[in-house]
DNA sequence: GTTAGCACTTGGATGTTCCGAGTGCTAATG
DNA sequence: CATTAGCACTCGGAACATCCAAGTGCTAAC
């Protein structure tokens, strides 16, 4: 176990290391104010904290730099509060008291109100819609040949596609189509729409409309070809901005990451609310090895969680950020609840 | 003027140049097989050139590279048609013969496909909104606090927005505000709406409702608050592939620029059909004179013309870039014009 | 247990040398 | 008289040496 001079010495160095990205000798963490040991015995403590794990030393007689052990027992052990400053908190509260709102909106004003906030990349995950119910279904005829399929769920999300119409299919149909399809799944959970569809309207579909198949088929597929996961990504070009990503390479294989969705969305679901961390190697994929995801989670409704993160260096503002995210997802989480849940 | 053998040489510096992003010394133009004169005899041409200006050195013993001039005269004169290969023109076909369609799709893939195709950056600017006209406007409330207005446009275009809905007004009195703007607006271009409202509808809209102001105001700014512009933008971790870009700064800074759509979408607006081209310091913005920009025009409909550009090093493969930027505009437009005007 | 002292290590900055790839110029050439 | 061979010259970059600041580990003294 570490002493308490030895915490105190690996907190200095972290702290340090946060601000400066450069290896911090003895000497350096002697001159602290609040430090009142000699370089030599701080040395030896730095051996001991170099042996434990939690330092390491770019080269032999370098000063020491935290390793991802000693970032670890960092977040775990010695994450003071941090208090934001009133400037950062009238920020927040000002995007929240928007009269207009919108979950798109709020998803993307979200990201890129923190990345400026912080200088890191943000990422923002939409719920998964497990609660979502049908407000409306709508389809607007454009001209002859095509149409748009309109959805709109009780969050107030919007999905709409246009959709080619064959020349055998009478707008009528379709309209009689949608009808029905109204009548029957206006406030279904999104999820069943599936489902219900199959047990329910198909035979009603029957009767109504000779055309029904055709009818039926292009506005399943214009509504449910849709991928519905939603990411926002904000500041991406941040990463260029910290020093650790002057290796260009290492910027490189970020991008490709950060700009494929399919790998990104996997890494911010949520297995439980609230704000978790991972540090470097922690991150299963490679090019995040010299990063730090912090998630925090946020809910809409009752059960709908969604999430929001920052990636950084694993050289990173913790304390600012997890406060960041923590006050943040609160009020978003309030404020999407207040909207849309009477 | 130039002679044969001097534009042959310039001709040979430029495509090996944008090959391998290295200085062209004489001797290596002499060893080309349709190159038949001597080292001495091209260090007199280049020479030549240099003082003309189409080329220049790095340093005072080093090979020649071509300045900005040199890659206007290339564009302006010696511009080869490129063949695009099998495949490429097997992906662009494939792209516009998709059933579905929606502009806003069709767009957003573009932008995908031809960074892909090219490494590089791809912006697709849509058009301006000259001509679309009102299809239809819809609100579905969602709550007693919100609702959905959404807008559809004859080109296919969705717009959508919520906004809160005080407790003095009624569901009620937004439908019937919504049924008296649909009477009145549908078929009126997106850009008279707004003076089409005030001349044609406030009045009506005062005999039938009591609270129309409030509620007319909510609608108003939930449709108009909007900017309509809109930038796609792909591949920009493309540029960091660009051996030029490795001096990080101009990286930042041109990341920068990129990710300013109100400082990208100037530089996008054409002022002629067809393709431009604009090299390294003919671009106004300071952070793109290493860079050309290449943009062509496609066209929605008759009058409506929107920008499909690439972005990349001064050294950039003109001739593929051109004819791919060629092919994919007159398709977009074709299958753009097929799909929405009847 | 803590600290002063000291020999030792290392990366980075600076300077020197050397070489290859290139140039410009002059004189010879077909 | 346009072209070419020859040659002296230039410059950047790689390789190597030197020096210094900042740091370490260890030992002996406090």
């Amino acid at each position: 176990m570490l002493t308490d001079r030895q915490a105190l010495i690996l907190q200095v160095i972290i702290d340090e290391f946060i601000e400066t990205a450069q290896p911090i000798g003895s000497r350096n963490i002697a001159k602290k104010d609040h430090i009142s040991y000699s370089p030599a015995t701080i040395r030896n403590d730095m051996a001991d904290l170099e042996e434990a794990g939690y330092l390491v030393k770019t080269h032999s007689s370098s000063g020491r730099i935290p390793s991802e052990k000693g970032y670890r027992f960092y977040v775990d052990h010695m994450l003071s509060p941090f208090s934001l400053s009133t400037e950062e908190m009238q920020v927040i509260k000002s995007q929240f008291n928007d009269r207009m709102i919108e979950m798109e909106k709020v998803m993307q004003n979200s990201a890129h109100i923190l990345s400026e906030l912080t200088q890191y990349t943000t990422l923002v995950l939409g719920p998964e819609v497990y609660e979502t119910k049908l407000k409306q279904l709508q389809i607007v005829p454009i001209n002859k040949q095509s149409a748009i399929a309109i959805l709109v769920t009780d969050t107030g999300h919007v999905e709409h596609r246009s959709f080619a119409v064959p020349h055998t299919i009478d707008h009528s149909d379709l309209e009689k189509v949608v009808n029905i399809l109204n009548q029957k799944l206006v406030g279904v959970p999104i999820i069943y729409l599936d489902r219900m569809i199959e047990s329910e309207v198909l035979d009603l579909l029957n009767q109504y409309t000779s055309n029904y198949q055709k009818s039926y088929d292009l506005i399943h597929n214009a509504l449910f070809g849709h991928q519905t996961t939603s990411l926002y990504v904000s500041g991406k070009s941040n990463i260029l901005m910290q020093p650790e990503f002057n290796d260009i390479e290492k910027a490189r294989s970020l991008f490709n990451v950060l700009e494929n969705e399919e790998k990104m969305a996997p890494m911010l679901k949520a297995d439980e609310e609230g704000i978790h961390i991972s540090i470097g190697h922690e991150n299963a994929m490679e090019a995040m090895n010299h990063s730090t995801l912090i998630t925090a989670t946020y809910t809409v409704g009752n059960e709908q969680i969604g999430t929001i993160a920052l990636l950084g260096p694993t050289r990173m503002e913790y304390a600012k950020a997890v406060s960041l995210l923590d006050v943040w997802s609160r009020h978003m989480s309030q404020s999407l609840h207040k909207w849309f849940k009477d």
